[in-house]
RNA sequence: GGAGAGAUGGCAGAGUGGUCGAAUGCGGCGGUCUUGAAAACCGUUGUACCGAGAGGUACCGGGGGUUCGAAUCCCUCUCUCUCCGCCA
């Protein structure tokens, strides 16, 4: 959520950079500023009427405790039509804030000036491009063909237990899954990271914190018994630690990692990739999440797009980095790094991760503030978040890429974790 | 699932209709004292909005009501805790 005053003070240039995101903001950006004014006129006369009337009940209480009770009681007739007036400017107000807010929400966050124009995926621009791309056998197979042949994964089962994308893992295939956590979690604890295990269920007000409130509701699965929503990614509940928080200036940046099973309902998206890991219901990954000073959250967004490329190279796998388009970055984020892996045997690019700063924007809505050193005025942090990594379409890449004549060899990084070498 | 208790400032914890944005203690910050530190003592210490400022307004879990006036009374919702039952 874009701050009001910002948007009071600088209407123009949030028109102006949300083109850029192919958001015609100008009707909405009025609205609130007209929106605004009469909001601040209100208050004025609100509190003014509400001043009178506490002098006035002062007055009516001294009144009654010397004894006057004539002269409380003409108080009182005084006071009727102030709080009908009172009354009327309370419900104005609070139609006028209900309808800003719903308007904000509205709003996309502002991208960073670095953010291509673009449409969509297409538009995105590479930034780096390494590693090799394996040269395969022509009787290579994809990695759902693999996965059987090894009996790493049975994805029928999955569809008899639960329904399909929820694979179920097994042997080698599962403990390749737990050793690609280990390793993850281990890498980020290494770069400073500290380890959290934040429930997989959230209220709704952490839904809304992050942003997935109201936009993307349909996105998780609800728990409605309980009014509560499976998380689609562990930056909700990891981010929601800073939610309502008041943080020191000199403790930013804060680091968490979580591993943690991710749930998407992916509604309206069959029948495009979904074969075998590359769409899934259910996954894993591992998330690093930064509450960053404002002044500080780009170089700290380069330090977590560092992270990430030390992970897929570390697992041997060609990459490249994506800076998103304004047609394909998410509404809430203001730079993107996409990171995707090369499937040698689907012959695709398949994203593996999102590396985001939020700027201020779910700051804004999580109320997460910071105090500078001797500074009475609060502000808003900036939030960032990236996965480091998802798991399933790394799994996929790893059997496909690596696939020999003898078996699926296993990146030296990861053999500590495995203890197996080859799956065969 | 059954029964009960509760929700107040960073924490603990008073406050049952007016002078309460809220006692007191702890913690934090500043100071005095000290070679330094501790102790002791003094002062200070919530957030947000409006306003050029003076200042004003709101907030004692959320929403609604009674009243001239509500942290305090009433209704309602949510959450937390304790005990019992069941269970990992």
């Amino acid at each position: 959520m874009l701050n009001l005053k910002f948007i009071q003070d600088n209407p123009d240039l949030v028109i102006e950079k949300l083109k850029t995101k192919n958001f015609d903001a100008a009707g909405i950006v009025g609205e609130i500023i007209d929106l605004y004014s009469e909001k601040n006129k209100l208050q004025g006369q609100a509190d003014q009427a509400k001043a009178e009337m506490n002098k006035i009940s002062k007055e009516i209480g001294l009144l009654f405790r010397e004894g006057k009770k004539e002269e409380a009681n003409a108080a009182k007739e005084r006071t009727s039509e102030l709080k009908e007036n009172i009354k009327q400017f309370d419900q104005q107000f609070s139609a006028i804030e209900e309808q800003v807010n719903e308007l904000l929400v509205l709003l996309p966050n502002l991208p960073h000036d670095t953010v291509p124009q673009g449409k969509g995926e297409e538009d995105n621009e590479v930034v780096t491009s390494a590693g090799e791309i394996p040269a395969l056998d022509e009787n290579a197979l994809p990695h759902w063909e693999l996965a059987q042949k090894y009996n790493l994964i049975d994805f029928e089962l999955g569809v008899k237990l639960t329904g399909a994308g929820f694979p179920v893992y097994r042997g080698k295939g599962s403990q390749l899954q737990r050793a690609l956590i280990n390793f993850f979690l281990d890498e980020a604890r290494k770069a400073g990271y500290e380890e959290v295990q934040p429930p997989l269920v959230v209220n709704e007000a952490s839904g809304f914190g992050t942003g997935q409130l109201p936009d993307k509701e349909g996105q998780m699965y609800h728990v409605a018994a309980d009014n509560l929503y499976l998380i689609p990614t562990a930056e909700v509940p990891v981010t929601n630690i800073y939610r309502d928080v008041i943080l020191d200036a000199k403790d930013l940046p804060y680091k968490n990692t979580a591993y943690s099973a991710c749930f998407r309902r992916e509604a309206g998206s069959y029948g495009k990739d979904v074969r075998g890991l590359n769409r899934l219901h259910q996954f894993d990954k591992v998330e690093i999440v930064q509450i960053a000073h404002p002044e500080k959250s780009y170089k700290v967004l380069d330090e977590m797009v560092k992270h990430v490329s030390s992970l897929v190279e570390k697992l041997e796998l060609p990459y490249r980095v994506l800076r998103l388009c304004g047609g394909d970055i998410s509404f809430t984020a203001a730079l993107t790094f996409d990171f995707e892996v090369y499937s040698a045997a689907q012959k695709k690019w398949l994203e593996v991760s999102s590396v985001s700063n939020f700027e201020s924007f779910q700051a804004n809505r999580l109320k997460l503030r910071f105090r500078e050193e001797g500074v009475k005025k609060t502000q808003l942090a900036h939030t960032l978040n990236g996965s480091a990594l998802a798991l399933p379409r790394i799994v996929a890449a790893l059997l496909e890429n690596n696939q020999t004549s003898k078996g699926i060899k296993i990146p030296k990084v990861l053999v500590p974790y495995t203890s197996f070498e080859i799956i065969d």
